[in-house]
DNA sequence: CGACGTATTGACTCGGCTCAAAACCTGTGG
DNA sequence: CCACAGGTTTTGAGCCGAGTCAATACGTCG
């Protein structure tokens, strides 16, 4: 199953990290440095890589599997905030909130990544000018990225998240009739939609019903991604091909 | 009414400026820069500062009133992702986002502001690290408060967020009762708070029973913060005194 | 005083949550 | 290859919070 590794399980720290855009035109003897200061791990499911309010000592870059973002309750609730991937990085953001992760982090299957000390990017970022302005990128799309989610949450109905869901899933050069894989669980994605399961399983239905797609298991096919995004984008302030960034 | 202009009234761009967190350790040649490149302004209620997806030609720092940023949908809906006063800046994200607005700002008040060319900030970021670093931690803050935001639309029902809203009012100092007043119309709150002004209305009826606070038109005594924090932010991953930073 | 905008209340609907039960997968061991 | 155990997903019934639409009350300014 994770068939993903495999492009991976060859690369070396070097390589993995000069593909991010947080090192796009740093000096290679910059990224060597945080590439000899980091090590892979591959970690099982479940796997807690911070919890928030901890110090940060790492950040991590993934190389394959999915993290979920959280924010835990005082009465026990969760708050999903993000669920990232291969190439995003995660725990980055710590050293500018005097080095306290503001959100937790954890594993929902097999997850390798590359971990790095916090410490060489907090004295970096002070230094270097292009890795401080990387991030100031990365932390703009990120923004952007919340904007959007607040804005789906205050006016797109369950059916209609989900959907914005799926759209953001499809490749813009895909011909129809599109043929999708849920790249999670479903309760995780309606956790990630601030939904319950059983909600979303209702409004998955309703989803088919209005837009025709259909559902196999985690297979989607969309047989229109018109009458798809015309049922999802009427409520939003973007419309279809909007750019799903990081 | 417009008392709290007459402390910025007679303060020269350059004073005004100067206290931003953006130039802290700023050359004064620098902000001197901007000082000569910007001009003050005041519009009435209802003045469109900008609209999403407008070109960015400016940016603003506020010194008095409110504005309200938001995103309106294809169907004409409307979703107020923040409200903003004196000391804030808005729009200089865009330089961040291909000179774009992500997101429309409109006054909801008389409001006084000072305007600023985008293309000079943009082309002080590319070459001053201190400024870069300032905007890449004032940028981090904007980002913890929306996660908070995301967190609060998912796990507080109307009554808490009203709460919430109220508690980050609070001075810390205060001692009880502590009174103060809502700082615009209660329209405007609900959506600020991602609900409509009747559920706002209700809402804010159950608070008053469940909490003891009183409200008198804008006005509003809190007996106890403990009473109203246990009942807020129980649902929240955050205690108290969440000091509500920017 | 009247007029306008803002705020509240009432009656009703509907979307999403809760709790509980059934159906469906997937992997394991006999 | 089948049976069973575990987790995940779906379905059902009932409830409750928030939205809608419409009417009334309140406040402020002319």
């Amino acid at each position: 199953m994770p068939s993903v590794a495999a492009a991976t399980i060859q690369m070396t720290p070097y390589e993995v990290l000069k593909e991010l855009s947080l090192f796009a035109g740093t000096a290679e003897t910059t990224v060597d440095a945080f590439a000899k200061a980091s090590q892979f791990q591959t970690v099982p499911k479940g796997t807690v890589l911070f919890l928030q309010d901890d110090e940060s000592e790492w950040f991590y870059v993934l190389t394959a599997g999915w993290v979920k973002l959280f924010r835990e309750t005082v009465d026990g609730n969760e708050a999903v905030i993000d669920m990232v991937t291969r190439g995003h990085i995660i725990g980055d953001t710590a050293v500018l909130e005097d080095g306290v992760h503001s959100f937790g982090a954890a594993t929902v299957e097999e997850t390798t990544f590359l971990r790095v000390p916090s410490s060489l990017l907090k004295a970096t970022i002070k230094e270097n000018h292009e890795i401080a302005l990387a991030m100031l990128t990365s932390m703009s799309k990120l923004r952007t990225r919340q904007t959007r989610e607040i804005e789906s949450l205050t006016l797109q109905n369950a059916s209609q998240r989900i959907g914005c869901f799926m759209l953001r899933l499809c490749q813009l050069s895909a011909v129809e009739p599109i043929h999708l894989t849920l790249p999670y669980d479903k309760s995780l994605i309606a956790a990630r939609l601030g939904m319950k399961s059983e909600t979303f399983s209702r409004a998955l239905n309703k989803l088919r019903s209005e837009t025709n797609i259909t559902i196999k298991g985690a297979n989607v096919e969309i047989p229109s991604i018109d009458i798809l995004s015309h049922y999802v984008c009427s409520a939003c302030s973007n419309e279809f091909p909007c750019s799903d960034l990081t």
